[in-house]
DNA sequence: TTGAAAGCGCTAACAG
DNA sequence: CTGTTAGCGCTTTCAA
């Protein structure tokens, strides 16, 4: 940067051809060369420690082959999502940049909008902080965009959205509490957060109703706040009366494992007088004494729909064997379910 | 993208002026603008719906305001780092594009690649998969670089390390557990991590030398493999005999956690039996029951430093208020320590 | 099989 | 205060 950068044009004149050859080396094309150019070429290359610069090529070519991706921030489920979508998007020939937005919806349209300024080629942004219309306000027709855990948006200027199915899942952990006995059944929700708690409940409550027992049984709702704290605890144990055991559909596993913890303080026995279910699988679900049976995320399923989704768009569906190896997204529909798996485990045995 | 893409030319014409105009309206530059042209100018942008392209901006400027971060995972620790130093490089009027290697030594390479291609003004990237000499190869002179949690690398090619302090921080923790009565001390170490396990052990070492009564202390090193498995269980408990209590510093919080599951598991009491320390003050550290003492990082303080030593060395030492506001660090060390905390809870009380 | 030349969209002297 | 112009480094016709 600071000294003279190397150019084709160095390596040009080092190679003893024009330029135009030489970027028809580096690059592969289906373009008739010699062997002996390209040796000479690339030896050139080598020797002088030439470099491609992207911007130049991406400006002349007006196609830039990065991808971005908006999450909120890249602890746990988002972080891993991140890895994957990198990991892939790579085999497929492109490059993806990461923004986190720190849970800042401020952040968060500063970033839009520099990827934007990028030009980058495609976008996969989550859909819970922007709302739709400042969405597509800012990315508007030009950029294909595909979304992630984004339920009810409109379907005008996005390509579609993967997200997790967390309504099913719900209702295969409540059907699994109902199925190892428990006599009441609640859902702690987590208050802050919108869309993603709402579809745990939805499904937490046809799971309810899907029990051919629903009329025996006791059945809630407690929403708590960003961390769960210590009230909700005798709550819970007031609402359930004598009804045992208990069981409790969490927001996710660190809830389910915060509760599982104050149980054990208070000297309630989990799985015994309170049975526990979490939601991701987070690596430390196995690890908890008790183990907390949850929910499993297929990152790989979600992660490979939504690049599949987005690249057919951009370089149709056939162009490459990599992407035809991807998940399928959906026929018809804008929005692609990606199923989870309940893991039984010792908090709900 | 598809249609044509709306250009400073546009712009211009729409405005009824040159388009160098239209580029110093835009950049803001020290050029004098009458007030008239300016509100014609902007309006014609947002009129039109322009955006800049970032690519033929830097290309001319031969400076991209973008820096680099490679990271081995966007999990735990290592995300967290990444989401402040997203928002301190922002603050500071960068941007900042983020790689995550996915712990393949291939993919990181090639991000560093990317990385350069892009012509970053400047380079953070963590001390511990790629060796010294991959890296120097491929950075070589050109782009500025800042390390991170680098021990005992070369101080030829990179402007500096911005390091956790494991070694006194493992250290106080040794103490912090004799204080609190521990006959036999251990360190339950991660085997497969080179570096940073290491300046746990050396700093564990220390804290057991430092201590008065060191000869009439039991003290150890367990190393296991990445999560630790049940087998060292018994061999710890074995070891320390009927020295009680026993105090362990773990690898990490996910260390110390499972080793008090395992123990309650077992039917041993802590903090009554074994007292147990963490390392980097997960959040779920406080959850735990009993609550795991962990020594706290202070990502503001590593991370704001990292942004110093870099812009201050591509922007020089006063350039922005931003930067002069951030950690300084060592003034003629190539490593800075970042102190870490020890934070009590109930695992040792 | 190779090369000349016309851009890509923007910045930065420099001249007016 | 504003405009002209020469690039930045690379890709891509098109002609040789």
């Amino acid at each position: 940067m600071k000294n003279k950068q190397i150019t084709i044009v160095d390596v040009a004149k080092a190679a003893g051809v024009s330029i135009a050859t030489v970027s028809n080396v580096l690059n592969r094309r289906n373009v008739p060369l010699s062997k002996d150019t390209i040796r000479k070429v690339e030896a050139a290359a080598e020797e002088l420690g030439y470099r491609r610069n992207v911007m130049a090529a991406s400006l002349s070519r007006k196609k830039t082959y990065e991808l971005g991706l908006l999450i909120p921030s890249f602890g746990g489920y988002y972080g891993t999502f991140a890895d994957r979508m990198q990991r892939i998007v790579h085999a497929c020939g492109y490059h993806l940049s990461v923004f986190s937005s720190s849970n800042s919806s401020e952040l968060e349209q500063r970033h839009l909008e520099t990827l934007l300024q990028r030009r980058v080629d495609g976008l996969f942004c989550h859909g819970l902080a922007m709302s739709p219309d400042t969405t597509r306000t800012i990315v508007g027709e030009g950029t294909p965009l595909v979304l992630f855990n984004a339920w009810g948006w409109p379907t005008d200027f996005a390509l579609g959205a993967v997200n997790l199915d967390f309504v099913d899942g719900s209702a295969a952990a409540v059907r699994h509490l109902a199925a190892r006995g428990c006599k009441a059944i609640f859902y702690m929700g987590k208050k802050n957060s919108r869309a993603t708690d709402e579809q745990r409940r939805i499904g937490f409550m046809q799971g309810i109703r899907s029990l051919p027992s629903s009329g025996e049984l006791l059945s809630g709702i407690l929403e708590t706040d960003d961390w769960p704290e210590e009230e909700w605890l005798p709550e819970l144990l007031r609402a359930s009366r004598n009804l045992r055991p208990v069981g409790v559909l969490a927001f996710d596993d660190f809830f389910a494992f915060n509760l599982t913890s104050r149980l054990a303080e208070a000297g309630i026995q989990v799985p015994h007088e309170v049975k526990v279910v979490g939601i991701n699988n987070q690596s430390y679900a196995r690890y908890t004494y008790p183990a907390i049976t949850s929910l499993d995320i297929d990152y790989e399923r979600q992660a490979g729909t939504a690049v599949r989704l987005l690249l057919s768009h951009i370089e149709g569906e056939g162009a490459c064997e990599r992407i035809g190896k991807l998940p399928r997204p959906a026929e018809q529909r804008f929005e692609t379910d990606v199923p989870m798996t309940l893991i039984p485990r010792a908090s709900t045995e």
